[in-house]
Order: C-alpha cells, then sequence, then structure tokens
RNA sequence: AGGACUAUCGCCAAGCGGUAAGGCAAUUGGCUCUGACCCAAUUAUGCGGGGGUUCAAAUCCCUCUAGUCCUGCCA
C-alpha cells in the first residue's frame, strides 16, 4: 500500500508540508449511467487508499448533471460495489444537489461579464469554434449586454426556450489554442426529468463547469480523473479562479486500465447485456465489479492487483495473467479444491467390481484443512482428461497415463493403462485400466513412484455442468462483439463437462481457479493446472 | 495557429544527477497424492534516437522520432 501512485502522492505530501492543505481530501465521481467495472476499480483504489494513506477521506459524488443518461439503478449497483470493495465513503453526494449553487455562480460570472447566452444553432457553434489549425471567430451574440443575458437566462431557466434554442457560453477566447477555452457552454437546456431533480430545472450545467465546482464545493484538495481530462484541466482552473471559490482544488490526472482480451468500455458491455448476450451486469464473465463478485472472485485480490499494477501518466494494458495471478493467490488458500473434468475420456477399471462405489475422504483444500474435507466416489467407471492420456510417453517430462504407464489418480488408487478402446472414426474413447488395491491414498504405500498424479471423476455420480453457458468474452478484431473463445476451442465448445458430485451444489458462489474458467493456457503450449471448477447452480 | 501529454525488460512499474527496485510472464533446477502451490536460480553495460552540460545523466539542456488525447448543447 504504500507504494500506491507515488507520483501523486508526492504532489500530496508537499502540499500537507507546505501547510495549502490540511487535509487530504478526494472524491469518486462516477455518472450513474452504468455499472462499475474493474476499470473503475483502479479510480476507486487510488482515491481512497490515498486519501487513507494522509489520514484524509474521500466522497462518493454522483456525477449527475445529464439526466438523459442517467438512472436510479446505477447509483445504487455503484454504492454496493464500492463497498463490496471495502469502502465506506465519508459522504454520498450528488452533483445535481449543487444545482441552484452553480446557478447563483452562473448568474455572477454573466454580472462579471464572463458569460453570455448564445443563440447560435449546435451545428453553427460548431462551425463557429474553428478547428485544430485554425482560430474560431466569435459568436454574434457574444457582446450581448450584462442585464440582456440576465434576462435571457432567467427565460432559459424559467423554461421559455425550447431545447437546443439558447446556451450559456463562457466568454474565454476563440482563438485560443486549446479548444476546450473557446467558449464552452456551461449550461444547455433539456426538458427531461431527472432522477432526483424531477422536472425542477430544464437547465442542466455541462461537466466542465459543474465538477470544478463540486469539487470546490466539497473542499476536495485533490482531484484526480483519467487522462482524457488533461485537455481541461486549464478550463478547470479558469472555473475555480473566476467563481473565487472558498477552496481550490487542482485536478491531477493519471492513465487508465485495461486488461488484454477484456471487454472494458461502457459501450460494449451496455450491448452485450442489451442484446442478451450475457444474463446481465453480473453474468461471471463480465468485467464489471458485479460480475466479478459472482464469479467469486474478492475484493482482496482485485485490490492487490490494482496496487501491483501501479499506476502513471500511461494509459495502461496489463495482461489477463496479472489479474488471474492475484486472484489465484488469493483464493489459493479460500476456496474448494474440488475436481472437475471438462473434456472427459472414459476409463474403465476392469479389475474392479462393476457397481460397487466406494467414497474416500478428501480435504476440500490440501493447504487449508480447516476448509473440511468431502466424500470422493470412486468405481468401475471414470472420467478422466482426454488430455491426461496418450498411447505413449512422449518424453521424460510427461507426468500423466498412457499404455503401459501407472498414475496416480488423485485422492484413489493407482491405475495401469492397458488397453484402450477406439470408434469408427478411429478416436480414442475409453481407456481400460487396472488398479491396485494396496495403493489407496493414504495408505502409505510407496512401494514404487506412479507417473504423476491426474483427477479424475466418478461416472455415475458425476453432475454436469454446462460449461458453454460461461464461454470467455472477447472482441475480436473488427471490434465486433463475439463469443470467441479465449484459447482452446475444443474445451468450450463440446458443450458439457463434469464436476464431482456432492461439492458442485453445496457452493453458492462461482468460484474458480485459473483452469476453472480459462481451461488452458493461451497458446495451448502447455498445461498449468488445477482443473478445479465449480459452476453456480441456480445456472444450471 | 494548433495545443497538451507520454516514451525504463514481452506486460505493468520504481527511479527525480552518483553508477538500472519489484511484480506478472518466461527459462532452468528441486520438491510434490494437483506439471498447481512452495523453494532456488536466470532474464535491460541498458533507460525511444542523436547531440550537449557534468568528475558523474534514465535523471539537466537542445533536437529528432513515435504514440495518445482534444474540433459534444457527453462525462
Amino acid at each position: 500500500m504504500e507504494e500506491i501512485a507515488n507520483f501523486i502522492k508526492t504532489i500530496m505530501a508537499n502540499d500537507l508540508e507546505s501547510g495549502k492543505v490540511k487535509k487530504i481530501i478526494t472524491r469518486f465521481p462516477p455518472e450513474p449511467n452504468a455499472y462499475l467495472h474493474i476499470g473503475h476499480a483502479r479510480a476507486i483504489i487510488t482515491n481512497f487508499e490515498l486519501a487513507k494513506s494522509f489520514n484524509g477521506y474521500t466522497n462518493l459524488r454522483f456525477d449527475d448533471t445529464n439526466p438523459a443518461k442517467e438512472d436510479e439503478e446505477f447509483v445504487e449497483g455503484i454504492k454496493k460495489d464500492i463497498e463490496w470493495l471495502g469502502y465506506n465513503p465519508e459522504n454520498v453526494f450528488f452533483g445535481s444537489d449543487y444545482f441552484e449553487e452553480t446557478y447563483k455562480l452562473a448568474l455572477e460570472l454573466i454580472n462579471n461579464g464572463l458569460a453570455y447566452v448564445c443563440d447560435l444553432t449546435q451545428a453553427e457553434t460548431s462551425a463557429y469554434r474553428g478547428t485544430l489549425t485554425e482560430a474560431g471567430k466569435n459568436s454574434p451574440y457574444r457582446e450581448r449586454s450584462i442585464s440582456e443575458n440576465l434576462t435571457l437566462f432567467e427565460n432559459m431557466k424559467n423554461g421559455l426556450y425550447k431545447e437546443g434554442e439558447k446556451v450559456l457560453r463562457a466568454k474565454i477566447d476563440m482563438s485560443h489554442p486549446n479548444i476546450n477555452m473557446r467558449d464552452p457552454v456551461l449550461y444547455r437546456i433539456m426538458y427531461i426529468k431527472h432522477h432526483r431533480q424531477g422536472n425542477k430545472w430544464c437547465i442542466y450545467p455541462m461537466y466542465d463547469y459543474a465538477h470544478p465546482l463540486q469539487d470546490a464545493f466539497e473542499g476536495i484538495t485533490h482531484s484526480l480523473c483519467s487522462l482524457e481530462y488533461d485537455n481541461h484541466r486549464v478550463l478547470y482552473d479558469w472555473v475555480i479562479e473566476v467563481c473565487k471559490t472558498k477552496y481550490k482544488p487542482v485536478q491531477i490526472e493519471f492513465g487508465r486500465l485495461n486488461i488484454t482480451n477484456t471487454i472494458m468500455s461502457k459501450r460494449y458491455i451496455k450491448q452485450l447485456v442489451e442484446s442478451k448476450k450475457v444474463i446481465g451486469y453480473d453474468d461471471p464473465r463480465m468485467p464489471t465489479l458485479a460480475g466479478m463478485r459472482r464469479r467469486g472472485i474478492t475484493p482482496e485480490a482485485i485490490k492487490t492487483f490494482i496496487l501491483s499494477t501501479g499506476l502513471s501518466r500511461i494509459n495502461s494494458t496489463v495482461e489477463g495473467d496479472m489479474l488471474d495471478h492475484f486472484v489465484r493467490e488469493d483464493l489459493k488458500l479460500k476456496v474448494n479444491r474440488i475436481m472437475a473434468v471438462t473434456k472427459p475420456l472414459k476409463v474403465t477399471i476392469t479389475n474392479y467390481e462393476e457397481g460397487k462405489i466406494e467414497y474416500f475422504e478428501a480435504f476440500n483444500n490440501q493447504e487449508n484443512e480447516s476448509l473440511g474435507k468431502r466424500k470422493v466416489a470412486f468405481s468401475k467407471h471414470l472420467y478422466i482428461e482426454q488430455e491426461d492420456f496418450c498411447l505413449e510417453k512422449p518424453d521424460k517430462h510427461y507426468k500423466r497415463l498412457a499404455l503401459g504407464l501407472e498414475v496416480r489418480l488423485m485422492n484413489a488408487y493407482f491405475i495401469k493403462a492397458n488397453e484402450v478402446v477406439y470408434d469408427n472414426n478411429g478416436n480414442i474413447i475409453e481407456v481400460l485400466c487396472a488398479y491396485d488395491e494396496q495403493t489407496l491414498s493414504g495408505s502409505g504405500f510407496n512401494e514404487r513412484k506412479p507417473n504423476g498424479t491426474i483427477t479424475f471423476i466418478e461416472a455415475t455420480t458425476a453432475n454436469k455442468a454446462v460449461f458453454n453457458k460461461f464461454e470467455p468474452l472477447i472482441i475480436d478484431d473488427n471490434e465486433e462483439i463475439s463469443f470467441l473463445e479465449r484459447i482452446n476451442p475444443d474445451s468450450w465448445k463440446t458443450d458439457e463437462g463434469f464436476v464431482e458430485a456432492g461439492v458442485y451444489n453445496t457452493l453458492d458462489r462461482f468460484q474458480f481457479i485459473r483452469d476453472g474458467y480459462y481451461a488452458v493456457d493461451s497458446d495451448n503450449s502447455k498445461l498449468t493446472f488445477n482443473r478445479i471448477v465449480s459452476l453456480k447452480s441456480a445456472l444450471k
């Protein structure tokens, strides 16, 4: 936690030391128009941890200045996610609660000749603005008198004009090299019911005007935001200056976080949900915090992941492996490690009695015995992973089953493969094996070493789990949404896997450890492992 | 008359004038009733390129190059 965002931390420490601020106060200001995703976790954690490290605090403020996009559903979802991450905001505010004050300040601006009502249409405004390389030109309405502006703005507020007919603009500089300073719009007219204000207002402040004021009203000392607002900082400072606010917040930008093979944009997330490609914002495959929560990822894992990715003024794209690592690291002692088979291969124990079933005890987690034990079934009919068998041992590193070789079935016996059965197309569909009774797990047998240990499932008691309902989601190069397998296509397309009986139903969360939902490495070059899977029973 | 920002190992990222931290990934070996975990070891004479200042530069200066963002009455 010490290393978080050093470049920001240094600024804060200096401000504290110089006496510029007495206490560090930050804020996390989501617009309630979507659910939070893993990318937002960076902003949340950075804001909260930074303030906490200086004994300051953080406000949660819903940036709801555009009623066209916002909804109550999202404010509840966002609150829940933030609390889940372990943060209880000192205060919860809504940008819309400051509408009265921002309005009064706008009047001040007009009185000081710093704002005017403009009648240009949207297209005209755009044309007058100029381009990246050419200066803009002044609006013909720029020189209206203060009293006229006051009247017109009053009328705007009172609903005398149609949407788009008039806007309030700041009077700055139409030839400013930074386009954001070319008389930016401060207020626009919208006849839309606000989720909190109802129909009280028909003029709504723009982000560039409202945000710095909200920060100032709350005494925010450091206003952290992402890189794309860098170009807005000069306007942010302008607003703070001309409004003569008591507090002078400072905006600091940092890079966004992206994760490879992960959909992170609001737009796509929304599209997935609305097209019903996924169950909802909390679908376990989603990169939303709600989805990750449902998948069984813990807030601790997210926190250590975010903190370890660091923070800089670069939009970074970290590899999904890194997220996986921290999730595994966090989960490895917390979850049950049950057995599962995703691509089943039938195994018949030829020297085992037909109809007999034995149950062995196994720790739910070998590294954490406090998680208790469970029964593991064994009989003449089993399934193993297709990849755990091949006809001939390919090299000395191969530690699984092959014809003539003996392996340990985890928690059970040694078995030796003697024969294979083929289907009409020449595919191996079954392996005939013999078990050795004296090699039972826990018996202390050590007269010979098996060629590795593999997992298995007893066929008659196994629960089926539909894996293809949880295909990993990625976006292909054309940026069209598709359900491509992240990796080994076969393991997810062949529809069914098998999860050990008994354990599957007792879990109430979609927990996973790497291969549970990713199956094998992306290049399929190496199997890494823990075939540990559990699925949410409600989604059967 | 364009402006702003960024550039350190495959991916993140420390460093802020004193001779390149760490994590992920990878590789090698050991251990193992999960090829997991764990343990040990390896991985930038180099900090986008070129100049310069200095006893000393990733760190300062100049210059070039590349990438990102900005022309919503979105945030």
